[in-house]
DNA sequence: CATCAATTATTAGTACAACAACTATTTTTA
DNA sequence: TAAAAATAGTTGTTGTACTAATAATTGATG
């Protein structure tokens, strides 16, 4: 493959995934939810398994620490979540969502499976594998 | 298909593309290369066809205004780009690499070239093509 | 046990992303 | 042609990404 498709792929790359963030943001505005995306997955992941640790939370959303507690704060400002100090290590904090924060992903919930489907129009089971597995091969080689 | 695995793209679409990014910026850093991903995208575009409007390489890299004025901003400051004011047009500026800017996209463009490569071993062609697909009907999609 | 190394979370600084609001022009249209 | 609309670029603000540096704590090693 030639130098001009390298940079195009990424180019693609870049461009498509700047373009989800930013449709899914739009629909939050419209319908009022004051929340980021960012945010959103946060939350979606303490509401799927409870008390985790900021670290926890980093390592599973691919995103340092800095760019978590930053999360976190807001999220805490907007009465969404809370830290707990962990029981057997002060370094630590828990996390978990308030019952504002509960009911916000579940209100949240059917809105962002719409986007999704909206983003996957026209594509099959098989185009998602593909994918998938080309998303995952690009990554493991960069890592 | 089912929720999680909507969730599931998207997640791996913005990791995938904040890892590639992150990857070229390492690669910059560790030759001594004092610029990063979206100012080098912005110079090979100039590079490639000198006297641009503001504007036509914001479509180009379909970023915004506002985005594209601090990246040339920065450009300048480092003495890569300069504005001259447009012959027709008194809102408009052309931009266009110095000296210096053009230096540097010689001295990258190899570079470049090794860091898109490493990103795509052991895929094909045909992997290219159908990963090319998805990502521009994904975009269609959201527009 | 004392020291050194590693880990958890934070803060500071720079850059990009998106949006809104604004200035200065140019173009449209009434 | 005068007023309204559109366009080019900038500035301000908020949020995320990454790096480096730091404080507090925990774990490992001598």
């Amino acid at each position: 493959m030639n130098d001009e498709a390298y940079n195009a792929y990424s180019f693609l790359l870049d461009r498509t995934a700047r373009r989800v963030k930013q449709y899914a943001q739009q629909r939050f505005k419209e319908q009022g939810f004051d929340i980021t995306v960012d945010q959103w997955l946060v939350m979606k992941h303490l509401y799927k398994q409870e008390d985790r640790k900021q670290n926890e939370l980093a390592e599973l959303l691919f995103k340092d620490n800095p760019t978590l507690t930053r999360i976190i704060d807001l999220l805490c400002d907007k009465g969404l979540t809370e830290r707990k100090p962990h029981p057997e290590d002060r370094r630590s904090f828990i996390v978990s969502l308030t019952r504002a924060g509960e009911k916000k992903v579940e209100q949240l919930k059917p809105k962002m499976k719409e986007v999704r489907a909206k983003a996957w129009e026209g594509l099959s089971e098989r185009d998602f594998h593909q994918f998938k597995k080309v998303l995952n091969t690009i990554y493991q080689n960069l890592s």
